[in-house]
DNA sequence: TGACAATATATCAGTTTATGATAGATAGTG
DNA sequence: CACTATCTATCATAAACTGATATATTGTCA
């Protein structure tokens, strides 16, 4: 059976497409999700647990997101648990990121002063 | 006295920076905007009149948007309100679009399938 | 060793944000 | 005249997000 239209997720919420995009770079457990988050968006996006774990819920059972079968890391943190992009959640990251370059183009546009 | 910081503002909620910018492009009346932004998002996005005006409330609440004072067209639809952005909402949605150009230069590089 | 911070997952209760439905009124069209 | 589009608005609900808190482990440093 064929994965769900992409576009039938957009738009995706601001959280879950953050997660998405941390995951874009490989397989990563809940903690170092918040961090990447973090770090990548130099501190002005904040992700706490109860936002990060429900979230991480949400795009599990939405099929974007799936949890690790193996451990990549061996001898790490037992606590840990990986999570990794789906084939439908990549796509939908890639269509979301799509559609926000769209409004980013516009806002760049519009809002270029003096410009003939 | 100087506008607060746009940074704070941010992440911005969805439904606020697509108002924003639609009224990039100009002085816009709530209808007009609904109409911006599907028509800007090829369809994917579809805004309610609970959503706008809701959403058109909350901007001018936060000094991001003001309603016009004056009647940009002559002799138009009588109902019609229109808005425009601030300064500070412009700087706002600037702010926003630099924070998920950001996130969609990521998303790009990390995705792009094959690239040795 | 003992104290303390960082790591790691998880949930609760509450706020904020988003939305479908509905309403009411005017304008345009066939 | 009927019908659709325009235009603003709100209610009640759902969805999304968040601060606080909980629990346990791991790492650091004196």
């Amino acid at each position: 059976m064929a994965d769900a239209d992409p576009l039938s997720f957009l738009p995706l919420p601001q959280a879950q497409f953050h997660v998405l995009v941390a995951l874009t770079e490989g397989e990563r457990h809940g903690y170092a999700i918040m961090q990447a988050v973090e770090a990548s968006s130099d501190g002005i996006v904040r992700m706490g647990p109860a936002t990060l774990y429900g979230t991480l819920k949400r795009l599990v059972d939405n099929g974007l997101a799936a949890e690790s079968a193996h451990r990549p890391v061996a001898g790490d943190d037992e606590r840990r648990r990986y999570y990794r992009l789906t084939g439908l959640g990549r796509h939908v990251c890639a269509a979301e990121a799509d559609r926000l370059a769209g409004l980013v183009r516009i806002t760049r546009k519009n809002l270029r002063p003096g410009l003939a």
